[in-house]
DNA sequence: AGCACGCCGACT
DNA sequence: GTCGGCGTGCTC
């Protein structure tokens, strides 16, 4: 404490230093305390980052303290950590903790209404429709009505004018009521039970460790950290479960509820407003145990965090690459050694610096090598597009629609998986043989026969398909080229006029939330045929799903990003997993035209190590350094100022034998990089069009003799920690 | 993040 | 001749 000297403040800003202000007589800070400072012509919150150290002058003054909990030492030092590790300026890195606004306003109580009085004098459609969507007398946020009866906010006011509905408090919901550990005990089988009781005793030393659970989907790696968290409970401690934003489904909440008999404290980013504000008090007392949340609930107050679990460990999504870049699961490692907490990663298809870790005994590898219950794996299979080869404009193979056949004769579930938005993924003119491409990019343009549009998947350009060729004009030319999933669901609908399909992407007309009530309803066997990107390879249980029909296994295989095979492998194992996960056992069938590739090879042998294997033999072959020797670098532009701590953190690369992979956008003197460090550059990125392109281009500018490199580390924490 | 300064293209 | 585009820099 301190009063009448200086404070160093950090503004969450793009400002990478604390700037010095007076404290005024009477004030006493502590590091930590949120205060209101004047910068520049306005008044701005900052953060007391260290006390009596600021410079000498004339400072200007801290104009007040808010009265909330100060950051903890262990938030502020995971702060200078990622802001180190990542290069970010540090108030960009303080602004990712400190997303809540202070706010002085007092609650008010949420209304809501309630169907209580006679029906209005003038009754109207819109009227009519609030008040059907409140029949049965439910207490209805006004808000929430509004929505379900698609009506605005002054239609409901109007009704309780009238007396239809009468305004009430809502009860306020409990935000993070105490889970019971001991609520629903699973039955675990053997394998899980060790697996479980390794994973409780680290919990019980209550030091920083880092497992990586690893079990095939189904095996009940989800039942299985559920017991750490109930032992991290019973110590009276918190725990926070990362995972994707899209697997935090209502699924998942369930079998959490199920298994403590409450909700877990939910933090995404459709939590907002009062309910966010109130979690994160709630985490900063420590009311609230348990915490399931995307990748920004990494930057919460946990008062004494027990536990941290990765769901999903291998996901993109962790992956932040505007602003601040950084990998959750990485920082989630590193909050968890600040913390002195065991972390849990999670995974039925681990990344691979995740394995080069658990393999280097820096992790402890954990493995649920059976399904639960019992329950066996789907057998796989490879069907050989060069054989059975599908009719001209067809995709569908006559082995993958006769067992679609045989499925729904048994009124059992198919999956076909294509990773395709749309209807086509190229158009081209027949007579002359012009190709649409995007102005911005060198992309070609997805047809999107449900959208009458053609769009870029890179950037987002979106122009109306015309009617004859822009090129030669001849009319009726056009020509859609390969398959989409729109263009499979047509050839479904004739194939089997008499199933119920649906198309599932992430393009989903109506949204997320109607794509969640539509996966819920293939949940609940509503569909017979279900075609679907990606997103239906993640989280979602279907029981009644026994047949998956990968479409092209070969897609993603060919491209120039040297995670693809990794990815596609990860993807196809996640999406194969689907199958027989209910009563009955299910199979998968991938169709190729290379069905000897080491990658799908791997995956019908159903022994992931093969893959891995392979994995590493062909990157020695391309003469890249294995994983977890590989830093990635971010450079761009920026000003002088900071060139010497971007060469200091390339040294630091240099020294670990890293070697370096550039994201971009870069003006950077490539000096910098090469002729002082004598590196390799490596491209390593999820960008996925044009890189190669982009790189070649980035070196022929050659380097620049204005600006500096901006650096940051990527993928692997440990090596700095 | 805001806000100022500054340097090149199309307008009354 | 100016208005205004946003690139760059600064805020204790």
């Amino acid at each position: 404490m301190i009063e009448g000297g200086t404070v160093d403040v950090l503004i969450p800003l793009g400002l990478d230093q604390a700037y010095s202000y007076a404290v005024p007589p009477g004030l006493a800070l502590a590091p930590g305390d949120v205060v209101q400072v004047p910068l520049g012509p306005r008044e701005t919150v900052g953060v007391v980052w260290a006390v009596g150290a600021g410079r000498g002058g004339n400072l200007k003054k801290v104009t007040g303290k808010y009265d909330m909990p100060p950051l903890d030492p262990a938030l502020r030092k995971l702060v200078d950590w990622v802001a180190w590790y990542t290069l970010a300026p540090k108030g960009s890195v303080l602004a990712l903790a400190l997303r809540r606004q202070p706010d002085d306003t007092p609650e008010r109580p949420k209304l809501g209404v309630r169907l209580a009085g006679p029906p209005p004098g003038r009754m109207t459609p819109a009227r009519a429709r609030a008040i059907a969507a409140a029949e049965g007398g439910l207490l209805i946020a006004k808000s929430a009505l509004a929505e379900a009866a698609s009506v605005s906010a002054a239609v409901i006011d109007s009704l309780v004018d009238a007396g239809t509905f009468i305004v009430e408090p809502m009860p306020r919901e409990a935000i993070a009521a105490l889970p019971d550990p001991d609520h629903a005990v699973p039955e675990l089988s053997e394998g899980q039970g060790e697996v479980a009781q390794a994973l409780v005793a680290a919990v019980q030393a209550r030091a920083f460790s880092v497992a990586l659970l690893e079990g095939v989907t189904g095996s009940g790696k989800t039942e299985v950290y559920f017991e750490a968290v109930a032992e991290a409970i019973r110590q009276g401690r918190q725990s926070l479960i990362l995972m994707p934003e899209i697997a935090l489904t209502a699924q998942f909440i369930d079998r959490f509820e199920a298994r403590f008999g409450v909700r877990p404290g939910l933090w995404h980013s459709a939590v907002t407003g009062r309910r966010r504000e109130r979690l994160q008090a709630a985490i900063a007392s420590g009311e609230a145990k348990v915490v399931a949340g995307a990748r920004s609930a990494l930057f919460l107050p946990y008062k004494d965090l027990g536990l941290v679990v990765v769901d999903e460990e291998h996901e993109s999504a962790y992956k932040q690459e505007d602003g601040v870049s950084y990998h959750a699961r990485d920082m989630a490692v590193v909050r968890g050694r600040i913390e002195n907490a065991p972390v849990v990663l999670a995974s039925a298809t681990p990344s691979l610096e995740t394995r080069v870790n658990a393999e280097r005994g820096r992790y402890t590898h954990l493995k649920l090598p059976e399904r639960f219950g019992g329950r066996e794996l789907p057998t796989l299979g490879l069907v050989d597009l060069r054989r059975d080869k599908p009719e001209r404009g067809r995709w569908l193979s006559g082995a993958l629609v006769k067992a679609i056949e045989t499925n729904i004769e048994a009124k059992e579930q198919s999956l076909l998986f294509l990773n395709r938005r749309g209807y086509a993924p190229l158009t081209l003119c027949r007579d002359c043989g012009h190709r649409f491409q995007c102005p911005n990019c060198t992309a070609w343009l997805v047809d999107h026969r449900f959208r009458r549009a053609l769009v870029c998947h890179h950037c987002g350009h979106v122009e109306r398909r015309p009617q004859e060729c822009p090129a030669c004009h001849k009319p009726e030319s056009l020509m859609a080229c390969g398959p989409g999933v729109e263009r499979l669901a047509e050839e479904v609908a004739t194939l089997f006029p008499q199933a119920r399909s649906i198309v599932l992407s992430s393009d989903f007309p109506g949204g997320t939330e109607r794509l969640k009530t539509e996966l819920m309803a293939v949940a609940e066997g509503e569909f017979d045929i279900v075609i679907g990107t990606q997103l239906v390879a993640k989280g979602h249980n279907f029981p009644g799903m026994t047949l998956v029909g990968v479409v092209d296994a070969d897609l993603g295989l060919t491209s120039g990003d040297p995670r693809a095979a990794e990815r596609t492998f990860q993807a196809l194992r996640q999406v194969t997993g689907r199958a027989g996960r209910g009563e009955k056992p299910g199979r998968a069938l991938l169709q190729t035209h290379d069905p000897e590739h080491p990658v799908l090879k791997a995956l019908v042998s159903g022994d992931p190590e093969r893959f891995y294997a392979a994995e590493e033999a062909s990157r020695e072959a391309a003469g890249l350094p294995p994983f977890g020797r590989l830093a990635a670098l971010i450079v761009s532009a920026n000003g002088q100022a900071e060139a010497e701590s971007h060469a200091r953190a390339l040294a630091r690369c240099a020294e670990a034998g890293d070697g370096i992979a550039v994201l971009g956008p870069a003006e950077a003197p490539l000096a910098v990089l090469r002729g002082r460090h004598r590196m390799r550059l490596i491209v390593r990125t999820t960008r996925e069009v044009n890189l190669q392109d982009y790189l070649r281009a980035w070196l022929k500018r050659g380097p620049k003799p204005k600006g500096s490199v901006r650096v940051a580390v990527d993928v692997d924490p440990q090596s700095f920690l």
